[in-house]
DNA sequence: GCCAACGTTGGC
DNA sequence: GCCAACGTTGGC
């Protein structure tokens, strides 16, 4: 079992709209190095659902119900989707200032890159951050 | 809305 | 293959 952490836009796709949708194909992906991470996902993998830009905290938990196949939204063969189901929400989302003041946390790539949207966490990380949403 | 970080593109 | 220019992301 593997352990991820993605990022959304609440405008793009919110969490609220996850669960009023049940699953949805996580597209857009147009990075490499967040493309490789979707392809590394394998079912039954646990997803943490940040909100980047607006309200910038984790707010709940997916799995990976289907793993990678070609992105539906372009004809371009090098990008990927993956399917994901909400699992739980957050009782209390863990905000990025929360994650940044843990010192369990200060190596995750949420904080250490930035800019990437798809990343890998590990068991201990995952763990740590469903501890403080909980 | 600004700007730092960083990935990508394209000229040489 | 280097590097400057440019575009995008995302925190503030």
């Amino acid at each position: 079992m593997n352990y991820w952490l993605v990022k959304s836009e609440p405008k793009k796709y919110a969490w609220e709209k996850f669960l009023h949708d049940k699953k949805t194909f996580w597209d857009g992906v147009r990075n490499y190095q967040a493309r490789n991470n979707l392809k590394a996902m394998k079912k039954d993998d646990q997803v943490l659902f940040y909100h980047s830009n607006e309200g910038l905290c984790v707010v709940g938990i997916a799995e990976v119900i289907k793993e990678f196949y070609q992105d539906p939204t372009t004809d371009d063969k090098q990008w990927v989707v993956v399917d994901l189901a909400p699992l739980q929400s957050f009782e209390s989302p863990v905000t990025l200032e929360q994650i940044k003041a843990d010192s369990l946390l200060a190596n995750v790539a949420l904080i250490r890159q930035s800019r990437l949207s798809v990343m890998p966490l590990s068991a201990d990380e995952f763990n740590r951050i469903i501890a403080l949403g909980n």
